[in-house]
RNA sequence: AGUCCCGUAGCUCAGCUGGUUAGAGCGCUACACUGAUAAUGUAGAGGUCGGCGGUUCAAGUCCGCCCGGGACUACCA
């Protein structure tokens, strides 16, 4: 390209703390983000950026930020740069306003998922871990595959530019973190807040083995199924309590309850009925036996099970009665095989009628059939009524050898039987026998299944160890009120009203590799000890050692096997042993506030720097994940919030909007696409796009127009800034130029940078990236390259270094300075390297990174509002003017005469006048006049304000929006005049000032106008021979240029023009002859009346004309 | 089943405490500019603001119900 010179790159010359000076701004022939990221990451590297970032700020003034730990057990992803992006924009963001913001990383290295992944590299399932492989080797293959993407997940944080310590990070397998999380639990115990409970919870038996709700909720576990349903009938034992149910003797009293888990119907120890559920009786034919019989069910669902093609009729229907009625009334045993009550809480109790907030009539008969061994709410309903119960099924999932002909049955087919006979049907067909069924059906419904075995999963009573949440869930909600969630409604809602019917936390997994839980109890449980530290440990081994003659020490290692083995030793000297179970991996990484820290054993203080966190982030999926764990542990510990604000991010989809998996095909790897488009346009892309915490659609092609469109603009923007200082070897090493002796369009770029600086600040600072992104993005794209730049390129090629080119130059440098401040949170890189390219040649800051220098303050002193919106007329007008001759299809180089404008109001005018330069030149016209209505040829029309107006007219506005339109000229001027106008509608009266109207122009009859909203612009279209002749110089200017830049002539080189004469040609040259030489350059331009070797060239209207141009004298 | 988010032009998204002509970018079409040119500008077409009902003088915006997409949670007999 003939205008640019070629440059030598410097090398990097920036040190750390002091920078070098290079002598040029660099020029790039294309912008390559990836390339640029790539030398960048080197330079921050090389002079330990980040770590300067975080040590050049004081101690006193921190911003604390919480590393969410990921396991480097699996791949990250592209939803993980999304996570990270909005971590470290924020802590970038605090970082350079001042803070000092220490981000110690960490990694979650326990749970199920490293434990699957180890059964299947091994080709074994749970039950093998103690016998075909130990544990102490289960466990060693569980520390070894736990890291194994670490390299993966350390090149991503790097490559993407994600700013965290991960020198010294937190792990949560290590003996100091258990051990602050024992500390932890031991608090919990301490408060009374952690108990032992035998509960129901989902049991997997085709593995024998309990499941978290998070292996409930792997994808796939929810499962359509097709059941037996049994609504079976109770009889009713006829005493004092049930006697007004009777109507004579002989009659047959039933209560109706509905299951999809017939084989529950043996262990049915009572009736549950809502107390305020209204009830009847109804009077039928039992339909299997057709005996006659009176059920009772939910008044509400009679029409369900009656009235229909194949049910019962309703012979006679009692008066509704409620559920508190039925309250103790006892019923025979359903199927009674001669097993023991077995005492629930002490109570054995059973077959009596109970009472229960959860029963609804959405389904089945308003009556729930209650076996509190194989239902949460069973239970609970059971043991506050003092009932007792039956557990006729085992671990195995098959009924017990005491149950009739059912002993011995799998409940559901647990081993691939191919002869599995169904026990629901049976059980269906035994009741139907026995006259004690009144409906069975087949019912389709979701039930969760086991992810591993495919089988269904069975509510089942299990031995765990609970926190009991519960009783802290005043203060958590009252906590999360003070914490400031983005968004707000996930603090609200998904949180907060989770937190308001929290249930205790479970904490066992009866699992391997994990925190074991620190509790050991004698054999018997009278005794038990929750031990807190590894000191405390090692003081009850020397007792146990004492006591009991053994000889053991601290394990080493804090894990399973070795801390089994470990036997203490209780008051009377009884040996006590740990309780197996494990805790639940959310309790690790939600105890990382003290355990990051091994607190208390060490470095209190710092614990006490860094707690509460200012900030953390997340995707949602972590709602009742980490968030809820860090809440709930830091109430219960602390009683204080873990963190004061939070953002969780939403999902990254497919462009479809469908879910990324790997089985789909449709995962975009992060490693490619930051390799392709540059970490920077990744980033800026995922933050713009759409708020964090709305799904994210993530399209490639976006992604990549989203980064021509910004980073191509503002690398374009600084490639036109580097050619001409470089050129004018511009380095600011001139006082600066004082804004008022700047032009009105530096006056108001600056304005807006200004202006933009306080927004992005706000914006930033409440989270609102996504906002303050936009922003940046308007400024550089809209303001800064097509009007700044566009409408200022003259001052920048044209002449010597005047106060004016100065002025433009220093006012560039300032806006392309300060926008690489306000982007480097969210574009490290490339604001990193437009600052270091500009800088390192000003070495106007004393920073090596735009990373260690301040975020950019606002001098509202600069910011003029007027200016702003004079400027944003001058774009309007010229716009409007712009499609006017693109209507009339007058070229833009074609000089026109003049615009008319009205103008109503004084202010506006010294508006425009302020930029009618601006506009003249960009819209190639002449002058500008003013009309004002005295000039009778403006047509104005009047619009309601319908703000001021409609709170005042009510449902008068309409009528006055009618009015006020129709206003006539005359009125209008007249109410101009005084100011004031009556409005009246039917008798009543309005007084309204002008602020209740606007008042517009809506045309000039007789000329081409244009409007938007209050702006009206007209054309004079007429060309004179003069204009026209000034078209032709023109279009002879610019042909003349072309003919320049193809032969790559310098900038600087004179020329010499030979013309062949043509009329409309000679017009122009003899009344424009001394533009076009300076225009071109040129020494001499002549006529001459044929030029056979000249060039052809089109000028407009058709004419073309022969042209020899060529060097005189070569400038270098 | 509950809770929450989202549903505005072909695509991606704005639209503040309700105010009358619903915006931008891309894409498409046409054109201009040509000393930022693998850049830039202008114009045009394109919308039942998911649907229905309500509150209001006025609803994309507030309320209710429904439909669709998504997430999380769950002890649905």
């Amino acid at each position: 390209m003939w205008w640019s010179f070629s440059v030598s790159l410097a090398p990097i010359l920036a040190e750390a703390g002091k920078t070098k000076l290079t002598s040029m701004y660099k020029e790039y022939k294309n912008l390559n983000l990836p390339e640029i990221e790539e030398e960048v990451l080197r330079f921050w590297e090389a002079h330990r950026v980040f770590e300067q970032s975080v040590e050049q700020r004081s101690e006193s003034d921190r911003f604390v930020f919480y590393e969410g730990p990921p396991s480097a057990n699996g791949k990250p992803g592209i939803h993980h740069v999304m996570a990270r992006t909005i971590k470290d924009l924020v802590c970038r963001f605090q970082t350079m306003k001042g803070k000092r913001v220490a981000r110690k990383g960490g990694w979650d290295t326990h749970g199920l998922p490293v434990e699957l992944s180890v059964e299947k590299e091994l080709g074994i399932t749970k039950e093998d871990i103690g016998k075909k492989i130990s544990v102490a080797e289960y466990n060693q293959r569980c520390r070894e595959t736990v890291m194994r993407y670490k390299a993966e997940w350390d090149e991503l944080t790097r490559r993407m530019g994600y700013w965290v310590d991960l020198e010294h990070p937190y792990i949560t397998y290590e003996n100091d973190y258990i051990e602050s999380v024992w500390w932890l639990l031991r608090q919990i115990y301490d408060k009374g807040l952690m108990y032992k409970g035998y509960t129901i919870q989902p049991y997997s038996p085709a593995a024998g083995t309990g499941l978290s709700s998070h292996e409930l909720n792997m994808p796939g576990c929810y499962r359509e199924v097709k059941d037996t349903t049994v609504v079976a009938m109770f009889k009713v034992r006829r005493d004092e309590r049930s006697d007004w149910l009777f109507d004579d003797d002989s009659e047959d009293v039933r209560i109706l309850a509905w299951t999809t888990t017939p084989w529950t119907l043996p262990s049915n120890t009572a009736l549950t009925v809502g107390p305020d559920i209204q009830y009847v009786k109804v009077k039928t034919t039992n339909p299997y036996t057709g005996e006659p019989v009176s059920v009772i069910l939910a008044q509400d669902l009679v029409d369900r099970w009656f009235g229909q093609k194949h049910s019962p009729e309703i012979l006679s229907m009692s008066a509704p009665f409620p559920g508190s009625a039925l309250e103790g009334i006892r019923y025979e045993q359903l199927l009674d095989f001669g097993n023991p009550i077995e005492p629930l809480d002490g109570a054995t109790d059973a077959f009596r009628v109970i009472t229960g907030d959860f029963v609804t009539t959405e389904d089945g008969t308003g009556i729930v059939h209650t076996a509190p061994s194989f239902g949460a709410d069973d239970r609970k309903a059971a043991k506050q009524h003092g009932i007792g119960t039956l557990t006729l099924v085992d671990a195995q999932g098959k009924f017990k050898d005491t149950v009739g002909e059912f002993s011995g049955r799998y409940v559901k087919n647990y081993t691939d039987d191919p002869n599995y006979q169904d026990v629901d049907v049976d059980i269906a067909v035994r009741l139907k026998k026995e006259g004690k069924a009144f409906n069975v059906a087949k019912y389709v419904h979701n039930y969760p299944h086991c992810w591993r075995t495919d089988k269904p999963v069975l509510y089942y009573p299990l031995d765990s160890w609970f926190i009991k949440t519960s009783a802290v869930r005043d203060r958590m909600v009252e906590l999360n009120k003070t914490i400031k969630w983005k968004p707000a409604s996930t603090g609200e809602g998904r949180f907060g009203k989770w937190l308001e019917n929290i249930q205790d936390w479970n904490l066992s997994r009866s699992r391997y590799w994990g925190i074991p839980l620190p509790i050991w109890r004698t054999e018997d449980g009278t005794e038990e000890k929750c031990i807190g530290s590894v000191a405390e440990l090692r003081e009850e081994i020397e007792k146990a050692n004492a006591a009991l003659g053994l000889d053991q020490q601290v394990p080493d290692d804090l894990h399973r096997p070795w801390i089994d083995e470990v036997v203490l030793v209780s008051s009377d000297g009884k040996p006590m042993r740990r309780e197996t179970d494990l805790i639940d991996v959310w309790f690790d990484s939600g105890s990382m506030p003290a355990a990051q820290w091994h607190y208390p054993f060490e470095n209190q203080e710092k614990f006490r720097q860094n707690f509460p966190a200012d900030f953390i982030a997340e995707g949602v999926d972590q709602t009742r994940g980490w968030f809820y764990t860090l809440h709930a542990i830091a109430t219960m510990v602390f009683d204080s919030v873990a963190y004061k604000s939070v953002v969780s991010n939403g999902l990254v989809l497919d462009k479809e909007g469908r879910k990324m998996s790997k089985r789909l095909g449709n995962a975009v790897d992060p490693f490619d696409t930051i390799a392709r488009f540059g970490a920077d346009a990744t980033r800026w892309y995922m933050i713009s796009a759409s708020q964090p915490w709305d799904n994210l659609k993530f399209d490639l092609e976006a992604l990549e127009e989203n980064s021509r469109r910004f980073f191509g603009r503002l690398f374009n923007t600084y490639s036109f800034f580097a050619l001409y200082a470089n050129i004018d070897g511009f380095k600011y090493e001139q006082d600066e130029v004082p804004l008022e002796r700047r032009t009105e369009i530096d006056r108001w770029i600056i304005s807006l940078l200004n202006t933009l600086v306080q927004q992005v600040d706000a914006d930033m600072a409440d989270y609102e990236m996504t906002a303050a992104t936009r922003r940046i993005q308007t400024f550089v794209d809209e303001h800064l390259s097509n009007w700044y730049v566009r409408l200022s390129r003259r001052r920048f090629w044209r002449g010597e270094m005047t106060e004016d080119k100065l002025a433009a130059y220093q006012t560039l440098y300032t806006c392309l300075v300060t926008v690489s401040k306000l982007m480097a949170p969210v574009a490290p890189f490339f604001a990193d390297w437009l600052y270091r390219n500009l800088n390192g040649v000003t070495g106007r800051e004393p920073h090596a990174s735009v990373h260690l220098a301040d975020f950019p303050a606002v001098d509202e002193a600069a910011i003029d509002r007027a200016l702003e919106q004079r400027m944003d007329y001058a774009q309007r007008i010229s716009s409007l003017v712009l499609s006017l001759r693109k209507r009339q299809k007058i070229r833009v180089r074609q000089p026109l005469q003049k615009v008319l404008l009205p103008v109503l109001d004084d202010s506006f005018r010294a508006q425009v006048e302020g930029v009618k330069d601006l506009i003249l030149a960009e819209v190639n016209v002449k002058e500008i006049e003013y009309v004002t209505d005295t000039s009778g040829v403006i047509k104005k029309k009047a619009k309601p304000n319908f703000k001021t107006l409609g709170r005042r007219l009510g449902k008068h506005m309409k009528q006055a929006a009618q009015i006020i339109g129709n206003l006539s000229q005359e009125e209008i001027n007249r109410i101009e005049r005084e100011g004031r106008f009556e409005l009246k509608i039917d008798d009543q009266t309005w007084e309204l000032t002008l602020d209740d109207l606007d008042i517009v122009t809506e045309d000039i009859p007789g000329w081409l106008v244009a409007t938007d909203g209050l702006i009206t612009v007209a054309l004079d279209v007429t060309i004179t021979d003069e204009l026209r002749a000034e078209g032709y110089a023109r279009d002879l200017v610019n042909r003349i240029q072309n003919l320049r830049k193809s032969r790559d002539y310098n900038v600087t080189d004179r020329i010499a023009i030979r013309l062949e004469r043509h009329p409309e040609v000679e017009k122009a040259v003899q009344q424009f002859g001394d533009y076009i030489r300076t225009e071109t350059l040129a020494d001499r331009l002549e006529l001459v009346d044929h030029l056979p070797e000249g060039e052809t060239i089109e000028l407009a209207d058709g004419i073309s004309v022969r042209i020899e141009v060529e060097r005189v004298a070569e400038k270098v």
